[in-house]
DNA sequence: CCACTAACCTGTAGGC
DNA sequence: TGCCTACAGGTTAGTG
């Protein structure tokens, strides 16, 4: 489900009733998710505060009144949701027929403000998983991560240094985590495309002689940026199931230009080009065939 | 180091 | 309706 723009809008929605919040109790109703719950893990948690939230690339961090931060990565299908708790706007009261197969944590906690509520964590495919450290050096997860893409840290010429001499495709380059933190199936092609960018470039080709970065790496850049943030500001994109900690839905899959849209004709003004999909890799690409070369 | 595949697991959509 | 296949936003582990 989730990348970037979606683990955003999940951190924002959490953040006003947890940060503060006390964990008074953790049940754990399966021993693992993806990989086992680290060990004392419903231990560490109880009884501590949740002091901020942050997010690294894909992964959620609550920050802890011991200085440790529990990282939550949400995998495919993984969700939070309040119980206990009504929400100041009815629409977004959570749906009470909600499938309770895959809760798989419970967290009970108490907010000064807020009072009592549970956050329960939802997998049904269990790809999400969670971890525990103290020191950010430490979390293997986070150890390889690239650049945040919408830091300054991030730019033509850090994707430069890293796409020179690979022959993977634009695609591959732009999935991996070690380039570029957190962009997944969706946004790569939303950002290729506006970049003018076919997915099945070789990497190594937006990138001049010298090892500087070519002007297409500066629109890719650029493209990556905005739609990260314009997706952000929709509140992420809503397939299937996907639901913000408070309920709400986010609506940029409505402004997809490619993605998931084979067979349309492309939205570049005056393009005759129909959208494309190809597998790469083991995955779907979309692009325009006639004005992403 | 790089590139690719399979694996993890469940649900859903579409064809017949 | 049921059965079967293909596919789905993720990452890791294993292979050459």
């Amino acid at each position: 489900m989730p990348e970037l723009p979606e683990v955003e809008t999940v951190r924002r929605g959490l953040d006003p009733y947890v940060s503060g919040a006390r964990i008074e109790a953790v049940t754990l109703n399966r021993a693992d998710l993806r990989f086992p719950f680290p060990a004392g893990f419903r231990a560490a948690l109880e009884g501590l505060t949740i002091t901020r939230t942050d997010r690294r690339a894909k992964y959620l961090l609550f920050r802890l009144s011991s200085g440790a931060t529990w990282l939550s990565h949400l995998g495919m299908t993984g969700a939070y949701r309040f119980e206990g708790f009504r929400f100041k706007e009815p629409s977004r009261y959570y749906e009470p027929e909600e499938d309770r197969k895959h809760d798989h944590i419970v967290l009970e906690l108490g907010h000064p403000e807020h009072g009592r509520m549970k956050l329960v964590y939802n997998d049904a495919r269990r790809f999400g998983f969670m971890d525990l450290f103290e020191d950010e050096a430490d979390c293997p997860y986070l150890r390889d991560l690239g650049p945040e893409p919408l830091s300054n840290a991030f730019n033509a010429a850090a994707m430069a240094a890293r796409f020179r001499g690979k022959a993977a495709p634009a695609k591959a380059a732009l999935l991996d985590q070690r380039v570029v933190a957190g962009l997944g199936n969706i946004y790569v092609s939303e950002a290729l495309y506006r970049a003018r960018i076919r997915p099945d470039l070789p990497a190594a080709r937006l990138v001049l002689k010298s090892g500087a970065a070519s002007r297409r790496l500066e629109d890719l850049a650029d493209g990556v940026r905005t739609v990260l943030t314009e997706a952000i500001e929709a509140g992420g994109s809503t397939l299937r199931d996907f639901r913000a900690a408070d309920g709400g839905s986010g609506y940029f899959q409505h402004r997809f230009a490619v993605y998931d849209r084979e067979g349309e004709p492309c939205p570049t003004p005056g393009c005759r080009g129909v959208i494309q999909r190809i597998v790469q890799s083991g995955r779907s690409s979309f692009f325009c065939p006639a004005c992403q070369h």
